[in-house]
DNA sequence: ACCGATGTAGACCAAAAGATTAACAAACGG
DNA sequence: CCGTTTGTTAATCTTTTGGTCTACATCGGT
């Protein structure tokens, strides 16, 4: 059956032009697939995009007058079903992982062999995601890098906070503060008087030592106060 | 030379005694290993890391007792340079994304052979990250329908919100509101009077329906409008 | 039984915020 | 050239906010 499939329609673009004249030799050999259209340039490459409607995309990042991700992103937005698989120079981790990250079914170096390229091209056209395993690896370590700093920067937030003096009871004001409620508002939610909000929210002041509710607010959103609160509702279900 | 290298010491937590067992089994035929400890409870688990610290620990991650990603979490939070690979009966890319996230090396399958297996936690005891390309594929997957959902509700955000009606003026006003800044402050900032900072701020209430500074504030916030600052600037830039 | 923390509340005052109306100049678009 | 938009300012007024001080009830721990 499957040697009836149909050919794999396919654009290239890379403004190498040696290198873009190569693949299009080297695929031109394979019968499975079907180079309608090859440019140096993005922007035109971008219009072929719309007016072919390819199956596969090989798309170089390292392009003089538009950014290879910026292309991904143009392509994507189209809407079509045409996969995109990235073609780099360098193992950038930063770059692979944006141009993963935009929607890019796989990511190839210039410098793999010829026969790997044909199976990554053949892979991604039919609709599975290529990544040739040293990339994998720089991937996910850049991956888990960036994961990692922003844990350390939330619990850098969370320690040196004042969040955590505020008592039950102000928390409560807080959390109403942050939904833009008036003094008045807050009285009938807690059915307490409007000066005893105010008190609650002057005690407040003090603790998160600011001088009004906007940098209350402010605070609150900047040091995870919601989330903290998203976490509680869930300690809570399970 | 590689074959002088210290054996790698490898902890193994499982709850399917049967399965730990036939591990260990496999393992101990392997002179580049040597299994310290193998438990199926993951809170002991936890215990035989803090003691052995061990180069690699192979983590079950359908446990009854406590879940797989939780005792991750709590090992990756020691410190220690072991590396963790996980292993499932099951390819869920949520759960291969969370592991992946909390800092795992690698996620295996039970039903991988066992030549594979070995591999891979000779892969990761020697620092590199191991995935296999099935799970890779749903890795991808997953991680760029996340993406594109955030995209699509940012965009969303962008589509239906009234910031954009708001003028130039408009925008730096509300900028240093967002930052928590009085009028006289505001005022001051700017070289212009107070009286015409309310004006403006008037109208800005109008222009986002809102009736006060801290639900302006708010739904600035939430609606994208720090992300759009950021963005003008590095189009600026570049 | 006392003390401290918490939650409640009132009075009073000052400052800031917000609403409304009116006015004028500059820039921009048709 | 004229109308609209934008940016500016003033005067006035009401509402809301924030600060301070005092007071009382409750609860938990020493």
């Amino acid at each position: 059956m499957r040697q009836f499939k149909k050919q794999a329609r396919v654009i290239l673009i890379d403004d190498n032009y040696d290198h873009l004249a190569g693949v299009r030799e080297l695929l031109s050999m394979e019968r499975s697939f079907d180079v309608v259209a090859a440019t140096t340039s993005a922007n035109q490459g971008i219009n072929l995009v719309k007016k072919h409607k390819p199956d596969v995309v090989l798309m170089d990042m390292n392009m003089p007058e538009m950014n290879g991700l910026q292309a991904i992103q143009e392509i994507e937005e189209l809407g079509l079903d045409t996969k995109i698989l990235a073609l780099s120079a360098y193992d950038d981790a930063d770059l692979i992982f944006r141009a993963m990250k935009l929607g890019a079914k796989g990511y190839v170096l210039k410098t793999m062999a010829a026969p790997q390229l044909i199976g990554a091209i053949e892979e991604v056209a039919n609709g599975k995601v290529y990544m040739p395993p040293i990339l994998t690896a720089r991937f996910f370590d850049y991956f888990q890098k960036s994961f990692k700093e922003e844990k350390i920067a939330q619990q850098k937030a969370q320690d040196s906070n004042y969040l955590s003096d505020l008592t039950p009871r102000e928390e409560e004001v807080l959390d109403l503060l942050t939904q833009g409620i008036t003094y008045k508002g807050v009285a009938q939610q807690l059915f307490i008087s409007e000066t005893t909000v105010k008190t609650h929210v002057n005690n407040i002041f003090q603790k998160l030592q600011v001088s009004d509710r906007t940098q209350a607010v402010l605070y609150a959103i900047n040091n995870g106060f919601l989330n903290r609160k998203k976490l509680k509702k869930m300690m809570n279900k399970e």
